[in-house]
Formats: structure tokens, sequence, C-alpha cells
DNA sequence: TGTACATCAGTGAACGCGCGTTCACTGATGTAC
DNA sequence: TGTACATCAGTGAACGCGCGTTCACTGATGTAC
């Protein structure tokens, strides 16, 4: 009745989303800590205050919620990135980068899932694999507009420079998780002065 | 009696020996597959042609498999390597990459441990934060010897440029483990042009 | 406002299963004399 | 070369445990009239 007009027709009551919000973040952050396997469900639904019982009233299986994990966290990451027009690129990936380091746990759980995600065997494979060139995709059009405006040097491939982004931000995570002490920005930013930028261009 | 000078004095006969050089390729093999958790003895065993009691007449524990499973790869890449000595960083780097090329699975076993290690709380997180930080050391010394020589421009800034190149290698490795058509060496040549040696420099 | 009814939220107990580890043991392999 | 003995290699059965999932259920929440 109170509905505003754009609203998706939502499922269930208010305590029962609330819960599955809960649900869902207890999750992330045990399969984070322990990955996919290790992870247990009554660990999740301890840490969300219910039963295991109750945590399948919500989620078909485990798997289902760890699917749910995962696209949450991308659709938060992709909010974070925000738009490419405007901004341009190493601003974008700047935010992707706080991002991580704001949600440690998130990030624990990505680097986790993809590595397991590595067997050809994985059930996730494939969506993991196509990720990793998807993001390679999203570097590479933005590097065609930063060529464009002149941000980038002439003699760049872009196609490499892209899969050589991709790999150090990768790095750099890792890195961080290892020792959160790194710095991820500094050594972005001075691999961006270096490598993408021109000689002589000066400070960004 | 037909023992040479500066052999090692061995534990155990031969038969045994070879049954636990057995296991620990067949332990690679399945928590490269599956990571530490999902990997069972019971599997271990059965890939090596024993029972799971018989892979625990040579070790302890699973934990102790794993352990020594991870010791082993450290030793073989650091053999694949190489001495710095008149070779040089890039050369070094190109054969530690070359080696994960040949050994899929200890790269993958690799990058399953380190994620999951990356939990302050998993046994192993000192050991690999350690790794991690002796890695970026070695090639730190490496980059000063390379300024020495001139293969690296004047104005690096080297514990950054030793940080970037782990990242990058880290990087390249998982998204050639995702998918296996990367061509991590092309990559890091064209991250080695572009970003250590300055301009004008031409070709490797 | 009150009542009947459908759906939702969540519980508690039980299930079958695969796990790492233990134990007592049998036979093979090497060593000493 | 033969014999006695110690150690090693490996088996087969059993253990207790925590796992994901199921089931029948109770009470709370919303909806229709």
């Amino acid at each position: 009745v109170s509905s505003t007009a754009g609203e998706a027709p939502r499922r269930g009551y208010p305590k029962g989303r609330a819960t599955r919000q809960a649900i869902v973040d207890s999750g992330t952050a045990m399969f984070a800590r322990s990955g996919y396997h290790a992870a247990s469900l009554r660990d999740i639904a301890a840490h969300a205050g219910l039963t295991t019982a109750g945590v399948l009233h919500h989620f078909a299986s485990k798997e289902e919620l760890f699917a749910e994990v995962l696209a949450r966290r991308d659709e938060r990451v992709r909010e974070a990135a925000g738009e490419a027009e405007g901004d341009g690129l190493l601003e974008q990936l700047r935010r992707v980068v706080a991002f991580d380091r704001n949600e440690r746990q998130l990030a624990a759980l990505v680097a986790v899932a993809s590595a397991e995600a590595t067997d050809p065997e994985h059930p996730a494979h494939a969506a993991f694999a196509e990720r990793s060139r998807d993001d390679q995709r999203t570097i590479r059009a933005a590097l065609d507009d930063a060529r464009r405006t002149g941000l980038v040097r002439a003699d760049l491939d872009l196609d490499t420079a892209a899969r050589l982004i991709a790999a150090v931000v990768e790095g750099l995570r890792m890195q961080w998780l290892l020792d959160p002490a790194t710095d991820m920005t500094a050594a972005f930013d001075e691999f961006v002065r270096g490598y993408l930028r021109g000689p002589g261009r000066g400070a960004i």
C-alpha cells in the first residue's frame, strides 16, 4: 500500500529480509576466514544468531548461500568503483583499492574463492575465469579513453597494459592481506606514474 | 657400505623412501586441486596406492604432510631460479615463471594455500607473510645489482619496484591459472621493458 | 474492529556420511654374528 | 652361507566427531472479509 512506484516487489516479511541479510553478512565473514569448505553452516548460523535449519530456511543449500555472498560482493565493488566517465581509470581503480581496504574480509574471501576456483573442475571455475577476463576488458576500455585524452603514453600495448594492471591490483591485494601495513595505493600510484604515463609527464 | 662421502644418512629402506616420495607427489596433486581442507587423506592415499594408515606411517598427521609438500615446492622453485650472479634478475624471474608453467599443480597449490593463510589465525599465516617479505627482499637485492650495471633506470624507488614485481608475478600467475592461454612471460617482459628500463633503452 | 486463514520464520531432533586418527597386527627387509 | 633378531612398511577394522541436509512441528506475521 505504502510502496513507492519503482520499488521492486520483495519476498517475505521485513524480519525475514533482515535475517537473510544477517546470514549473508555472517557467511561473508566465515567464508572469508576459512574458505568455502572449512566454514560450516553451524558456525555461520550461530554467528547470525540462529540454527542451521534456520539458515536453510532462507537458502536452499550451503552452495546457494556462497553464491549469494560472492554476488553481493561483486555488486558492492561495482558500486564503489563508480562511473568511468569524467573520473578516469585511475580514480576508479583507486576507489576499488580503497574499498578493499575497508572490507578486508570480503577481499580475503575473494582471494580464497578464486584460488580454489582455479581447479578446472571447481563448480565456479568458468564464472571466475570469465570474471577475470571481464575485469581486463573493463580496464582495456578505460585505457582507450585515457589514451584519447593523453593520460597514457602512445606506445603502450593496451591489452597487455590492461592485463598488467589487473595483475598488479590482485598481487598488491595479496601482499596487503598477508601484511596489513602494505600501502597498496602508494605502490599502485607509483606503478601508474612509472608505467602508464610517459616520461616527463610529471606528478599526478 | 657403497655410500659416497658427502651423502646424507637416510632413514628407512629404499622402498619406504620411494613410497614417501609418492605420497608427497600425491599430496601435492590433491592439495592443489582442492585446497588443504577439502583434500582427504583417503584420496591422497588411494592416489598413491595405499591406505590412509599407510600414509600416516610416513607422516604423523595431515598437517605434517602438507608442510612437507609446501617445503618441497619452495625448494624446487629456489633450484629453478638459480643464481642471480651473472644472469641478472630478469632471467631468474623468467625461470620462475617457466617453472610455474611446467608445474601447474604446484602453482595452484601455493595460490590456494597462501590465500587460506591470509587469515591471521591460520597456523601458517606467519610463515606465508614472511615468505612474501622474503621474496620482496630477494628481488630488492637483485635490483640493487641491476641498477649498478645500468639495467634499471636511475630514478626508480627500488623498494616499491620490488613490491610491484612480486605483485605482477603473483597476479599474472592467477590469471594464467584461470586461463592457461595467458602468456605470462610476454606480459612480464613488457612490464620490465615499460617500467624498469628507462625510455630509449630499446629491445631487451 | 474482529475473526479465519495462509504464509512466513525458525526450532529441535535426527539422518547418513566422510573425515583424521588409533590400534593391534602381519609380513618384508635389512643387520650382526 | 645360514640363522636370530630388530626395524621398517603397510594393512584392516574401528573410533568419535562434525558435517550438510531432512523433517515434522510451533508460533508469529500479515491479509481478506
